[in-house]
DNA sequence: AAAAAAACGGACAAATTTGTCCAGTATATA
DNA sequence: TATATACTGGACAAATTTGTCCGTTTTTTT
């Protein structure tokens, strides 16, 4: 469904909205630790989203990442998935055509539509700051 | 979504589907050029979907693919997708974690499986002889 | 029986994705 | 100013997916 980096960026995220909740920041090896992902790979994808404003980064001590608690409620998972994966989730024919296009569909267009849709729509509806209360409304988790 | 393998699959077979209804059979070329793909790739994807009697295979001058017109019916695209892509596309977490498990969900799980479910019953109730029938009512295509 | 047609299967190759390493740059603190 | 810390960016490496090649086997036709 979507990419391991795309999968990585989004748990990087949502645990970054957790710590902007508590006013703090995130070092890449913390991220990478709480997260359960290969640090380097990491610090890729978390340069990407920084390059992107999804997320800011800080160099030295004292350093890592952030996301300001304003803009928590605005970070919508379609952004992080775009950046890092494109929009094929959101365009892509179902069978691999080189367009969807509603004029010229597959034999299956009208079904995969429907539920690329949803998802796509899903995708905008959610915010990091919706994943991050989650975290605290039930036991969720980040890794494993 | 579908790796490569898996759209080929299925362009495949409803084009097969196609074919059947017509009483023929097709020839791995013909095949890959109605559906425009790669003519050894997709070979061994059709091998994949023959040694799971989804489709047979006859050798020889005449030879070719072939889905018995009675069974048109019952091939969910469900059981191609889990013949080539495995079953992560039904189980698989949105966002990676070992396994999705709803008594310790990933923050975005809920809306998820939603979304996976929708997929997952779509595929069920989809079948090769649907898309065939697709491809009559209206102009549908299975490449470009 | 010989030849031709078509799938089979194993080894190989290219492309993409995933993951690693390391020297460089910026910054906070002492 | 020196040092330690943390992100940056480029090159490299491993793993997976996608795609190719070719000799073998099976079957039909002549
Ligand atoms: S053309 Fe295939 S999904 Fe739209
Ligand atoms: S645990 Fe992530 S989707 Fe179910």
């Amino acid at each position: 469904m979507f990419s391991k980096a795309c999968e990585y960026g989004i748990r990087a995220s949502v645990y970054l909205a957790r710590q902007a909740e508590k006013g703090d920041r995130a070092s890449l090896t913390e991220i990478a630790k709480a997260i359960d992902s290969p640090v380097a790979f990491t610090a890729k994808i978390l340069q990407l989203l920084a390059r992107h404003e999804i997320i800011i980064s800080y160099k030295g001590p004292t350093g890592g990442y952030e996301i300001p608690k304003e803009h928590l409620s605005g970070i919508q998972l379609s952004h992080i998935v775009k950046v890092i994966d494109g929009d094929k989730v959101y365009r892509g024919c179902g069978l691999g055509l080189k367009e969807c296009n509603a004029s010229k569909p597959c034999p299956l267009h009208f079904q995969f539509k429907a539920i690329r849709d949803e998802l796509k729509e899903m995708l905008q509806s959610t915010t990091v700051q919706d994943l991050a209360n989650e975290l605290h409304r039930r036991p969720a988790f980040l890794k494993r």
